[in-house]
DNA sequence: ATGGATGCAAAGCCTTTGCAAGCTT
DNA sequence: AAGCTTGCAAAGGCTTTGCATCCAT
C-alpha cells in the first residue's frame, strides 16, 4: 500500500496521518483473522505512542471503505481479514482451534445462483466449515475438556 | 421435547429442573438467531423469577449437549440456533440487516469433499452471504448511513 | 483557520463468575 | 445426605465514546 490508499482515503474524506499509515500498513503485513489487541501490539512496535482507540478507529476506517471486513471465530474477540480477490473459506479445528483457509470458488458459483434465485445480490461470502483438522486426528483429539459432545 | 430431552440430559449428568424446563422448551419455541436476552424475556413471560444467569448458562448448556450452537450476525450479541438436520445458509441483508434462512445441502456435499481433501473431518457448516435482499433492491436502498460503502 | 485525527481515560455492554440457599436424585 | 442448580450481584473483558489538543489540508 502506499500512495494509493492515500489517494484513495482522500477520495473518501479522509486524512492521512503518520498513525494512519502506520497502522493500515501494518495491518496489511499482518495475516488473515487480526484482532485489535494483536494490531495494537505490532504497531506499537514501531511507534509506542500511538493509542488503543487509534488503532481501533482506524481498523473500523479500513473496513468501512471496504479493505477489511470483521470476522469471528468464535472466541469473543472481533477479529479483522482484508478482503481478498479469490473468495475463499474456513476450516475450524474444533480441537486445536486451528483456522486454514481452502479456495471455494466453484461453491461460490452455486452460492451465487441460490442467493440470487431469491432476489437477493450477493456482495460477499463467509464459508465456514467446523471439524478436525489432520493432525489432530492423528493426535486421537485428546484435546477435549468436558464431558459433553459440542459437536452439531 | 419433553422427557425425551430430560432423559437424555440424565444420561449426560445433568439434572432436571422447572426453570430448565422451561428455558429448554421456550428456546426450542424461538426461531433462528435467538440471544441471551430475547430467550430472557420469553422464559419471564411464564416465570417471571428465573434469572439471567440461569437463562445464560442453560444456553450454554443446550450447546454443550449439542442441541444448539452459536452464531454471530455481526450486531456484537452471541445469538443461539437450535441444530437443525437440513444444512442451511443465511443472506444478510446489508441493508435492512434482515437475516434469511437458504437450504444448501448440495453446497455442503462439495465442501464437505474440499474438505475432506485437506484431511480435514466436517462436522458442522456456516455459509452465510451478505448481499442487499430483494425489498431493499426495490426501495432502491436510501438506508445508507455513511459516504463510503461498507460492501466487500 | 477549519475540521478531521489522536490519546487518554472512562463509559458501555454483553458475557461470566462467586456464593449462599434451594432442589433433584 | 450429596451435589447440581438457581438468583442476585458483582466482576470481567472487549468495544465505544467524550473531550481537549494536535495536525493535515
Amino acid at each position: 500500500m502506499g500512495i494509493f490508499v492515500k489517494e484513495f482515503l482522500k477520495t473518501k474524506g479522509f486524512k492521512m496521518t503518520p498513525q494512519r499509515e502506520l497502522i493500515f500498513r501494518s495491518f496489511f503485513e499482518m495475516g488473515e483473522h487480526v484482532s485489535v489487541d494483536e494490531l495494537y501490539d505490532k504497531v506499537r512496535q514501531e511507534d509506542s505512542s500511538v493509542g488503543y482507540a487509534t488503532v481501533w478507529r482506524n481498523l473500523k476506517l479500513i473496513c468501512k471503505v471496504g479493505l477489511a471486513e470483521e470476522v469471528n471465530i468464535g472466541d469473543g474477540i472481533t477479529r479483522y481479514d482484508r478482503v481478498t480477490r479469490v473468495p475463499h473459506g474456513h476450516l475450524f479445528c474444533t480441537s486445536c482451534k486451528t483456522v486454514t483457509e481452502i479456495t471455494v470458488e466453484q461453491l461460490v458459483g452455486l452460492l451465487s445462483q441460490t442467493a440470487k434465485t431469491r432476489g437477493f445480490v450477493p456482495e460477499s461470502f463467509k464459508i465456514e466449515v467446523q471439524g478436525v483438522c489432520k493432525e489432530c486426528r492423528g493426535a486421537a483429539g485428546e484435546k477435549d475438556k468436558s464431558g459433553a459432545s459440542a459437536g452439531g
